[in-house]
DNA sequence: GCGCGCCCATACGGATGCGTATGGTTTGTG
DNA sequence: CACAAACCATACGCATCCGTATGGGCGCGC
């Protein structure tokens, strides 16, 4: 037995760890009250050790832009890759990605991140260069439809400018049956 | 000369005024960083003023809520009332007013209480009020123009997800004509 | 001109949060 | 064992912010 009963071991915090608590937080209560002292305490540690692996606040909100960069640009990169004829089906599937209920701390960040964007200049790039990625995947796909340029370009702005947006909607009392209706829209949106 | 070099008059602030002051640093930092302190020293005077108009910080953020909802519901009433024939146009006009640059604030503050709506139960509330009637209002525009019920919502439903959606994207270097762009898109949501 | 309600300033205690300074513990290495 | 590096705790100064307590100026009715 080497180390069992008397401290719980808690296995020494790397970057990554801090990252991802930050991005936790971030998720639940926004970039704003995404604090230092606040997440080492969820951590079970102090700012102490904070402080030795990140030069200040500031320094964890770039990591945690950068992580979140990479992750979307990996996810975009596999959800597009469609073998000739899985177009509409890819992008029916992206859509139904930014609305499903098993996604909800994605969408939680990214309705963080892109909030967050309206303030900080380094959240904004950051923003921009998804927004552009996933904009080029998916314009890519409605080209492989046989749609000319510039109809594909409006129906990839339309794509995610609507995914963002309805998941900051509260319509429950609009409708009877909301899986319907957003049936109708991603059909008219990807075909 | 009653009162004029020695000490500007300031005239009495009443309610109004602190939430006007209230709404534009809600539109510039957020709910989150709407600060009792700041916004007094914004105004010109202390907090000690600040708590004979309202009972607390919460008193304020409901204040604002109240307002804001009041005005959108009003603003929604008057965008949609359109003569038989102007259907489309009114629809057309509500999707150009929510891109338009001439109505950053407004869309600024609409960003800031969606965004806040995610943390808090009465800003929720107030969204869900703002949201219903924006829906019904629209619907009611998409039947006069003939659609069948089930479209007209999902047309309502997909106007105002791509409006949000699309004030809180970055998609400057997408292409060289954003402007024509965004009209295609408005065109196929409201014909 | 006296009192009273309206509106605001000042001052305080307590909480939270940033960043630094400093020292302790653990782990590996010679 | 000695030593250093990795990792973390503790303690401090400073700043911001909330809510309260208290008092002062000012207009207005009587």
């Amino acid at each position: 037995m080497v180390n069992a009963a008397a401290k719980p071991p808690r296995a020494a915090l790397d970057r990554d760890a801090w990252i991802k608590g930050a991005i936790a937080i971030l998720a639940e209560h926004g970039a704003e009250r995404l604090r230092v002292e606040v997440l080492a305490k969820r951590l079970g540690v102090t700012k102490g050790s904070f402080y030795w692996h990140f030069k200040n606040r500031r320094d964890l909100l770039d990591a945690v832009l950068d992580f979140w960069k990479e992750g979307r640009i990996r996810d975009i990169r596999k959800q597009t890759q469609a073998e000739p004829g899985g177009e509409v089906a890819a992008l029916l599937h992206t859509i139904e990605v930014y609305g499903s209920a098993r996604n909800r701390k994605g969408i939680s960040i990214e309705a963080a991140v892109r909030d967050w964007a309206r303030r900080d200049a380094q959240a904004v790039a950051v923003v921009e260069e998804v927004d552009a990625e996933r904009l080029a995947c998916s314009c890519r796909l409605f080209l492989a439809c046989g749609l000319d340029a510039e109809e594909a370009q409006a129906r990839s702005v339309m794509l995610y400018a609507y995914v963002f947006g309805v998941s900051l909607m509260h319509c429950g009392g609009f409708t009877a049956d909301l899986a319907t209706l957003k049936t109708w829209i991603a059909q008219r949106i990807a075909r």
